[in-house]
DNA sequence: GCCGTTTTCGGCCCGACTGTTTTCAGTCG
């Protein structure tokens, strides 16, 4: 049974922790920390890579790790990590994830007071018995109970992307508002488009920062500051998300914002190449290496494309800079370019493929939805509402589905009478049933303009049943995009275990678009199996799923997972112009 | 444990904040 991409990555991640508690050498627990993230940036199945023999193409992954992978590859086990986990009990590596809590006390914890818990833990500090270790006293005693509550009011420490982006938004406009701000923006994870957020990061150009930090400690919705500082501050809002602010003046605005938008290992490659060049890059500033260091002495920058540029580098998307291989092609490209110049943008959009209306679970009827995608500039809209299948909603049936495309008619007719260039095609999201057949004939679908065929059910049918069930649904020839393909629900929902490749090559021989579906809780694909789909030459699709007017507005999600897999309009089929998507949808297959 | 157009050994990104400290270790991002 060959472990996936995930299984992998978090059994390396245990392992960094168990080291790390143990007093691992830093930069052996960091390389285990690495190879696991790049596992997850991996486009392929690892265990694919495995077969043929070139593990050692993932970078990290040298010949102990590879020899590790291996051993999990053939037997299922590891006896390195299974030794690992009975000399650290999971109760002592558990206490890592409590804030404040580090690899070093979580080790003084568990061999001084003999703890092995989370509840040990919190009994202990609740005792007064932890203020007595070295470095430790009242104050952090307080800062652990407060963590180990906090971590018990959140389900999860990850907050999903369309709960933050708005959150974060209201903070910057009230940061922008404050006199001597020059500028305010979200950098971080947020700012790099990923699905989820462990907190927003907010960064400030201002030659005064108090100002700027009062205003920010005064916003409604806070429930902790964690901390205050002279140019930094963090607090916790009432919804369990982090917010920290940094101020910095306006001319390392730059560097500051490289810096915070991050991801880690971006940076960290970033600053090796910098290293090379003889240079050291921080926050605020190129410096020669080895120099005096301060900020006064090194080279400022009051943008990105500068400082990317003076390190030799192309300038680098923020939805890109995840250590994907971003950062070579920078080089490569070299100083005044941009990697990914045509990178999708939600501009190149031209309609949204999904939605629903009355006629299933919306809100609101067609004419409202194609209002509402008129004001954002699109030329045209597919409406998919739900078919009978799907047991729970007001689903289409083949007389039902005739009768929509009389409102769907009329809706064109007073729109085109109203002088405006806008088209509303008909469509569904047909039921792809337990066996792979859909829950309308075929003489109805071919009668739709675009066919959306989607697996609500059973999504936990084993890889090879699931993914011959997608594919027969692929091979009708009148489905043209496969919806939301893995199911999944952000922090709630796995979804199904594919075999991914198997599913791509189908898309790409049956001419089925995938969907990548913009609403908060899916961004499914996710990005690097977009990526994959793409670099396979898959068409995509990405559309919001609305169900009512608003919805509409989530697109920028999915234009963000797009970004974030390196996809450009000419692969997206709404970016097209309506001949183009209408030519394609009427292909004939052989 | 990984990695190498300066190295197969000796490096490995960089700094703010906090609390417990008379100079810094731990944590975090």
């Amino acid at each position: 049974m060959p472990l996936s991409n995930q299984q992998l990555a978090d059994i390396f991640n245990d392992i960094a922790d168990r080291l790390d508690i143990q007093g691992e050498l830093v930069f052996k627990v960091r390389a285990y920390r690495t190879v696991a993230e790049n596992i997850l940036n991996a486009p392929r199945p690892i265990a694919d890579l495995w077969r043929e023999g070139v593990l050692e193409q993932v970078p990290g992954v040298g010949k102990e790790i590879a020899a590790k992978i291996d051993e999990l590859m053939r037997t299922g086990r590891l006896e390195f990590y299974e030794r690992l986990r009975r000399e650290v009990p999971d109760g002592v590596a558990a206490m890592l994830r409590v804030p404040n809590v580090g690899p070093k006390r979580v080790k003084e914890f568990w061999e001084k007071l003999g703890i092995t818990s989370i509840d040990e833990l919190e009994a202990a500090a609740r005792a007064g018995k932890l203020r007595d270790l070295p470095r430790m006293g009242e104050k952090a005693e307080q800062k652990i109970l407060a963590g180990i509550e906090s971590m018990k009011r959140r389900a999860t420490g990850r907050v999903r992307l369309g709960d933050a982006l708005p959150i974060a938004r209201r903070i910057v406009a009230a940061l922008r508002q404050v006199p001597g701000v020059h500028k305010a923006e979200y950098a971080g994870s947020l700012r790099r488009g990923k699905e989820t957020i462990g907190d927003v990061d907010i960064i400030v150009a201002a030659s005064d920062p108090e100002p700027v930090m009062q205003t920010f400690l005064a916003q409604p919705g806070i429930a902790e500051v964690l901390a205050a500082g002279e140019t930094k501050s963090s607090a916790r809002l009432e919804n369990g998300l982090q917010v920290d602010v940094r101020v910095v003046e306006p001319r390392v605005w730059g560097t500051a914002l490289q810096y915070f938008t991050g991801s880690q290992l971006h940076n960290i490659k970033v600053r090796e190449l910098a290293q090379k060049k003889g240079l050291t890059l921080n926050e605020y500033a190129v410096s020669k290496l080895g120099g005096k260091d301060s900020a006064d002495g090194g080279e400022t920058f009051e943008d990105e494309p500068t400082l990317y540029a003076r390190l030799g580098m192309a300038y680098i998307p923020p939805e890109l800079r995840e250590d994907r291989g971003e950062v070579e092609k920078a080089l490569e490209l070299g100083p005044g370019r941009v990697v990914m110049p045509d990178l999708i943008a939600l501009s190149d959009l031209r309609g949204d493929l999904q939605m629903h209306t009355t006629w299933s679970d919306g809100a609101t009827d067609v004419m409202s939805m194609a209002r509402a995608a008129i004001a954002l500039g699109y030329e045209y809209i597919l409406i998919t509402d739900h078919t009978a299948g799907l047991g729970v909603v007001n689903g289409l049936t083949p007389e039902r589905i005739a009768e929509q495309r009389k409102e769907i008619d009329r809706v064109n007719a007073q729109l085109r009478k109203e002088g405006v260039r806008f088209r509303v095609l008909q469509g569904a999201e047909v039921e792809v049933r337990g066996d792979g057949s859909l829950d309308l004939p075929d003489e109805v679908l071919s009668q739709l303009d675009l066919v959306q065929a989607s697996v609500h059910t059973a999504l936990t049918q084993p890889r090879e049943k699931i993914t011959a069930r997608a594919i027969k649904a692929m091979q009708n020839p009148h489905v043209h995009i496969l919806g939301h393909p893995s199911g999944r629900l952000l922090n709630e929902r796995e979804g199904a275990d594919y075999d991914w490749e198997a599913l791509f090559r189908a898309a790409l021989e049956y001419r089925v678009a995938l969907e990548i579906n913009a609403d908060p809780s899916r961004l499914d694909l996710n990005d690097v199996l977009a990526r994959r789909a793409a670099e396979l030459g898959c068409k995509l699709s990405i559309s919001t799923d609305a169900h009512a007017p608003d919805g509409l507005n989530n697109m920028i999600l999915g234009v963000l997972v797009a970004r974030r897999a390196w996809v450009t309009p000419d692969s997206v089929i709404n970016a097209w112009p309506l001949t183009k998507l209408l030519k394609w949808a009427n292909k004939t297959r052989a």
